[in-house]
RNA sequence: GGGCGCAUAGCUCAGUUGGUUCAGAGCACUUGGUUUACACCCAAGGGGUCGGGGGUUCGAAUCCCUCUGCGCCCACCA
């Protein structure tokens, strides 16, 4: 069939792809064959595809379709995910943009134009799966937020929360002023910052003493509700009992003693602010304090901020600043490093703030899961490092703030009957709510009127972490069909990032739910970095555009690229050079088909024996790649599997197989060699397909006619089975021989066209198999073996192996006997340290057998090429 | 403050229980080569006292100690 000459990827990869999901090949049914499984990691359903989201599903779709090949029934489920906080956050930028300020909306206005935005945008990023060639189920696309899905959530908490595992309280958590909802504690990422220990006076009630504090936050002194001194400070046991006066404020407040203050710390004194600190907070609870909480939801601050009141928390900090060094108050600064939390999402300073929340109960849960990942193993992490920070976390657990000020996202299923903090129930829906309600009051006459939903929403995680459940109708429907077939799935392909917000979670809720582990193996990826190491981020600027990228290298390319240097765990140092070293990897493929496919087949020709060897010999390398293949497969060593691919098609497959068996030019081959060159060149295919699936689709097509039911996507991958191994070690001898020739050659500026003759003087009795390849591939009359040298040729030596080329005219005494007697100074030297060592009686006593056996091969082996480059020299002399 | 991990060629990294897979791969680099599949190519080649120091051993990139320099995770010292 003529073919193209150049290969165009960007028609090619749509055309496959159109044809896998015309004919369905990427669909699963729960049938006998053993399942393969992997649920995507839903990614925010307004997000654009990035590189990390590349590097992700370029993993998944490898093993995915290298299970379809090995036969399993595999099933790769794609989704979504709501992301309350971050599409929230974008919903209500666009309505300020367009002036609608969110709190001017009901929640169900406010819910449409969320819902007309994720039907806008979301599944974008779906779309650009497929341009990468995801070989995804796409039937069983999920969303977070679908009826059932949600529906499977609220079962979830009205379980736990019967349970006894979900309660209400009333604490100190994580609050975001930008977003304005709390954040569970994972959410919160600690920052260095430089900050100013600002060293402030308080007087002292009733003299003329004043009592010096130190604090990070001087604006917090509206909320200072007590002084707390450690008992054991005798410095200032004089103060006992004695109040102190807020300055500006002039709140009168007590001295506390507590043995949590650090006496070397600051002045050895701390100001008591409860509803701004989570310490300060026990530390009311203890000494019941007073708690004034001087902030409004957007962290300004309220009518206790006297003046300051309706100014921002920072801008506060330095006018109180000013004012207090004014007034007399501040003694000193001083310059203090340490740990502000910021929101996770965005990036907003966390204010520590009192509120009613609901919370999960962790610790009794957490055990199976613990037990799952470093006991039992049924959950194994890639790289196993990561296990000892999981067991970190999950020995240290807290308890999950569930519940969000958002309004994406399920809404609680806690029903309030009255304005009590306790009268509530939680129910499914409605109408069991209300029954449960009437039970509970004793007051049938209730309506649902009557009732009101609790205003919060969960975190987007509380639904997430049933993901690889519910995408299976687990939850509603623990034993039907698709959950007993595809799970527990096989593999989870992830960032190390959310090894707490998620896949901890979903072992969790996997063994609470299902009794079993979510998933067998954990593929936890690094991250996308650019050359100098940067994180690649939208602000940097550094993240090439995805779909650019495939535009211009193709996604087979960038598959390619993305994979060639990436171990399970690692960072990725992504340069655009790989995605052209893929690219290049294609292209070589496709003329190396250009090439067999231009052959003439000749029939009538028999066999020549060293297409049969060479043949053989690839079969033996190819084999033995097999294996290789199942091992670094086995281990999530993608990118070692891949090399090892790259190298046999590149190195043994192009550079010397095609070279062994090419025609000379102009000439047929014979059938029996072209007919295996090309079931070859189908297996090869099929090695590189998960990793190139359109290249080697596209070629496997041209390759034969195929009935309509066929494709590579849905063939077998290739057999093990039993070849002649030790070809490779005598095809290596070979090599170095050519690579002799080759060298002589260059040396000599012989071209290559230039047929010469060759001799060798056989002292390690190779055997000839190679002959005849070595012949075609140095373009040698013949191999001719003699015993004695030959005199006015260029040798060189492998092994004690002697080879002669005779060339015309003088040859070069002097650099000859220079070669060679470099060549017998290095031996000799290298004889002298094996012996050294043999003559060693420590080593011999105590080595191994094999290990001295090898060191006296070792000698001989010298001691014989010692012997040849002798007898050359003496010749030459 | 607690924990985990890393340091091998110019770059990115392999190197399993100490010894013939032990100093390796890919890229980059140097040299030579294009009427004959591919210059997105072929061939040949250079390049590392395995972060420093010490120890164990017949033998250390590999095990132990120590120093240095990075990275990550966790944690309520104002």
């Amino acid at each position: 069939m003529q073919i193209p000459s150049k290969y165009d990827a960007s028609q090619v990869e749509s055309k496959w792809y159109n044809y896998w999901m015309k004919h369905n090949y990427f669909h699963s049914e729960p049938d006998e064959r053993e399942p393969y499984t992997i649920v995507i990691p839903p990614p925010n359903v307004t997000g654009v595809l990035h590189m990390g989201h590349m590097l992700n599903n370029t993993i998944q779709d490898v093993l995915i379709r290298r299970a379809r090949l090995l036969g399993k029934n595999a099933c790769w489920v794609p989704g979504t995910d709501h992301a309350s906080i971050a599409t929230e956050a974008k919903v209500v930028a666009k309505l300020k943009e367009q002036g609608i300020n969110k709190h001017d909306l009901t929640r169900d206005e406010f819910l449409k134009h969320a819902w007309d935005w994720t039907h806008e945008y979301g599944g974008v990023i779906l779309q650009q799966l497929k341009k990468l060639g995801c070989s995804c189920d796409w039937d069983r696309t999920k969303f977070t937020m679908d009826e059932n899905m949600s529906e499977s959530v609220i079962q979830v908490f009205v379980d736990l929360y019967n349970k006894g595992l979900i309660y209400r309280g009333y604490r100190m958590v994580n609050w975001d002023p930008e977003a304005k909802t709390t954040l569970s504690d994972e959410e919160v990422i600690h920052e260095e910052q430089q900050g100013t220990l600002y060293y402030l006076n308080y007087k002292i009630e009733g003299s003329n003493e004043t009592i010096t504090i130190a604090t990070t936050r001087p604006e917090t002194i509206f909320g200072d509700t007590a002084i707390c001194i450690n008992p054991n400070d005798n410095r200032f046991s004089r103060l006992r009992g004695k109040k102190a006066i807020v300055p500006i404020c002039n709140r009168v407040i007590p001295i506390i003693e507590d043995d949590y203050v650090d006496i070397e710390f600051g002045t050895g004194c701390l100001k008591v602010t409860p509803a701004h600190d989570e310490n300060d907070k026990n530390l009311g609870d203890k000494h019941n304090l007073q708690v004034i909480d001087i902030f409004n939801e957007d962290a300004s601050l309220n009518s206790f901020g006297l003046h300051y009141q309706g100014k921002d928390r920072f801008v506060v900090r330095q006018e109180i600043a000013n004012e207090l060094k004014e007034k007399g108050f501040l003694v000193k600064t001083e310059t203090h490093i340490n740990k502000v939390g910021t929101s996770e999402r965005t990036k907003a300073i966390i204010e520590p703030r009192l509120s009613d929340q609901w919370f999960l109960k962790m610790e009794e849960l957490a055990k199976p899961a613990i037990k799952a990942v470093l006991e039992d193993a049924n959950v194994k992490l890639f790289p196993k490092k990561f296990e000892s920070t999981y067991r970190h976390w999950m020995d240290n657990i807290r308890d999950w703030n569930i519940s969000r000020q958002l309004l994406w996202g399920q809404q609680i299923p806690a029903y309030y009957y009255a304005d009590g903090k306790e009268d509530f129930v939680v129910a499914q829906n409605i109408d069991e709510a209300l029954e449960k309600a009437r039970i509970k009051t004793g007051n049938s006459k209730l309506q649902a009127a009557n009732l009101k939903q609790d205003p919060d929403t969960l975190d987007t995680w509380f639904s997430s972490w049933l993901w690889p459940i519910s995408v299976f109708d687990g939850i509603r429907n623990p034993e039907n069909k698709d959950i007993s077939y595809y799970y527990p799935t096989n593999d989870l392909v992830t960032g190390p990032d959310i090894l707490f917000f998620w896949v901890a979670r979903m072992i969790i809720a996997g063994y609470e739910y299902q009794g079993k582990q979510p998933f067998s193996n954990v593929y936890l990826t690094g991250l996308v970095r650019d050359k100098q190491r940067q994180k690649m981020s939208k602000q940097l600027g550094n993240s090439p555009d995805a779909l650019k990228l495939i535009e211009q290298y193709s996604a087979d390319g960038v598959r390619v690229g993305l994979l060639l240097s990436s171990a399970a765990g690692n960072d990725l140092m992504f340069d655009e050079l790989l995605c052209q070293q893929g690219k290049g990897f294609g292209n070589k493929i496709w003329n190396a088909y250009r090439l067999v496919n231009g052959w003439e087949i000749d029939a009538s020709i028999t066999q020549p024996e060293s297409n049969e060897i060479a043949i053989a010999w690839y079969q033996a390398k190819f084999q033995k790649a097999l294996i290789e293949l199942e091992d670094h497969f086995s281990k999530y060593r993608l990118s070692d599997a891949l090399m090892t691919i790259y190298k046999l098609i590149f190195d043994d497959f192009c550079s010397w197989l095609l070279e062994m068996i090419k025609p000379e030019f102009g000439k047929p081959i014979d059938k029996h060699t072209y007919n295996s060159i090309i079931d070859i060149f189908e297996d090869n295919l099929k090695i590189i397909h998960p990793f190139m699936p359109f290249l080697t689709e596209d070629i496997w097509h041209y390759i034969k006619d195929r009935s309509p039911q066929e494709a590579l996507i849905i063939s077998k991958w290739p057999e093990t089975k039993p070849v002649n191994q030790s070809l490779i070690p005598e095809f290596e001898l070979a090599s170095e021989v050519i690579s002799g020739i080759r060298n002589i050659r260059k040396q000599k500026h012989i071209p290559f066209k230039e047929t010469i003759s060759f001799s060798v003087i056989n002292n390690e009795n190779t055997s000839h198999t190679f002959d005849s390849i070595i012949a075609k591939l140095g373009n040698l009359e013949s191999v001719n073996y003699v015993s004695e040298a030959i005199e006015g040729a260029l040798t060189f030596r492998v092994k004690s192996n002697e080879y002669f080329i005779p060339i015309q005219g003088a040859i070069d005494v002097e650099a000859e006997i220079k070669k060679l007697t470099d060549e017998l100074q290095y031996t000799q030297g290298f004889l002298k340290s094996v012996q050294n060592k043999l003559s060693n009686e420590r080593f011999v006593n105590n080595a191994p057998e094999e290990v001295v056996a090898s060191e006296k091969k070792k000698e001989a082996d010298a001691l014989a090429k010692i012997e040849t480059l002798k007898t050359s020299l003496a010749s030459l002399k």
